[in-house]
DNA sequence: CATCGATGTTGAG
DNA sequence: TCAACCTCGATGG
């Protein structure tokens, strides 16, 4: 389900509330058994996230590699330790938080793997004082799912909370349980395998926010014949990008996604790559795919609160496109459904 | 309540 | 190119 974001916000979530920690690894569900024996009862070392893949380093040299495909999500329980962007997020959703005293604000972007700046940040951060201010740092009893969305779902008796269906991986420490269903891949890697892995992934902005990055991605980009919209869903070229923010990053920059990437100026490129940032670190600070940045303050509330109103043209087809009027083309393109405006694409 | 489709990737053919 | 993976909200009857 999530795309890079949301991945980014799972690692804070593993960083603020098991790195430091020993854990113990299950699986319920017994396919993973084998695994977690491999690194149940070793501390938590290290939790990154290079696009949508994330990696769980324990302190015997060993890596949990987890990519949630379509449909995986994490389930967390206990006393948690909200990420002050994740508190403020959930709390913009309508959540109520209960007790708690501030022990520490920490920056969003005081997380390893960021690398905030920009004006978008600042303007997040103010908001997300508004909703936050009693819950940020303080451990609370609770239950959140997190995929694409986050959620609090039910209440729970003792801890641990019994699993609940088709749990492939727990991880438990005397605190918080975080319960993985439904991912494409959860394997236990050595570091080399883990390098191996990331070698073969395009740069993320959010881990590497260098001119060698931005380099690196126009370089690819501009020397292939590929439509930028099968390129921006590669992988391998930039990582992180999904259906949602691919046809939205190309409106944005009103790009035809049919256009080679050799097609397209440097200038627009940087742009394609710089965008990409943008949208991710508004993401990762709001838990929301908000594609539609200098709106005013009522048009924000309400693009926040329905996610219909949320982009220029995912989902959109056959609807007035919101600065032309031209109906929004729906066409396959990499076998997933392409949104585009044929108007202002051109 | 049954069915569909999805923000993704892999591997078989 | 397409099924499989395995989950669940949205949709329709």
């Amino acid at each position: 389900m999530p795309e890079g974001h949301s991945v980014h916000r799972i690692t804070r979530q593993f960083a603020r509330n098991f790195v430091g920690k020993p854990v113990t690894v299950s699986s319920p569900q017994g396919r993973f058994a084998q695994g977690a024996a491999q690194i149940s009862g070793h501390i938590m070392t290290d939790a990154k996230s290079v696009g949508k893949q994330m990696f769980l380093e324990f302190d015997n040299g060993l890596w949990l590699r987890v990519h949630l495909g379509m449909y995986g999500a994490w389930d967390f329980a206990g006393d948690i330790i909200m990420d002050a962007t994740i508190a403020s997020a959930n709390g913009r959703m309508g959540q109520t938080n209960q007790r708690g005293t501030i022990l520490d604000v920490v920056p969003a972007d005081a997380t390893a793997d960021a690398a905030g700046d920009g004006e978008g940040d600042e303007r997040i951060f103010d908001r997300a004082g508004e909703n936050s201010m009693h819950s940020i740092g303080a451990p609370r009893r609770t239950r959140v799912r997190m995929a694409e969305q986050e959620k609090e779902t039910g209440a729970f008796d003792t801890f641990p909370p019994e699993p609940v269906g088709q749990v492939r991986v727990r991880l438990l420490t005397d605190a918080v349980s975080a319960d993985l269903r439904g991912p494409t891949a959860c394997e236990v890697l050595r570091p080399d395998e883990v390098d191996a892995v990331i070698a073969k992934l395009g740069p993320d902005p959010l881990l590497d926010g260098s001119q060698e990055a931005e380099d690196r991605f126009v370089g690819v980009v501009r020397r292939k014949p590929t439509p930028i919209g099968l390129l921006l869903m590669d992988q391998a070229v930039v990582a992180g990008i999904g259906n949602v923010y691919r046809a939205e990053l190309l409106f944005r920059a009103r790009i035809d996604p049919h256009a080679p990437g050799k097609s397209l100026s440097d200038e627009v490129v940087r742009h394609l790559w710089r965008d990409w940032g943008h949208l991710l670190r508004i993401g990762v600070e709001t838990g929301q795919m908000m594609t539609m940045d200098d709106l005013d303050h009522d048009d924000y509330v309400r693009a926040m609160a329905n996610r219909a109103d949320r982009h220029w043209v995912y989902k959109r087809e056959g609807l007035p496109c919101r600065v032309c009027g031209t109906h929004i083309t729906l066409e396959e393109m990499g076998a997933r459904k392409l949104y585009w405006c044929p108007y202002c694409q051109k």
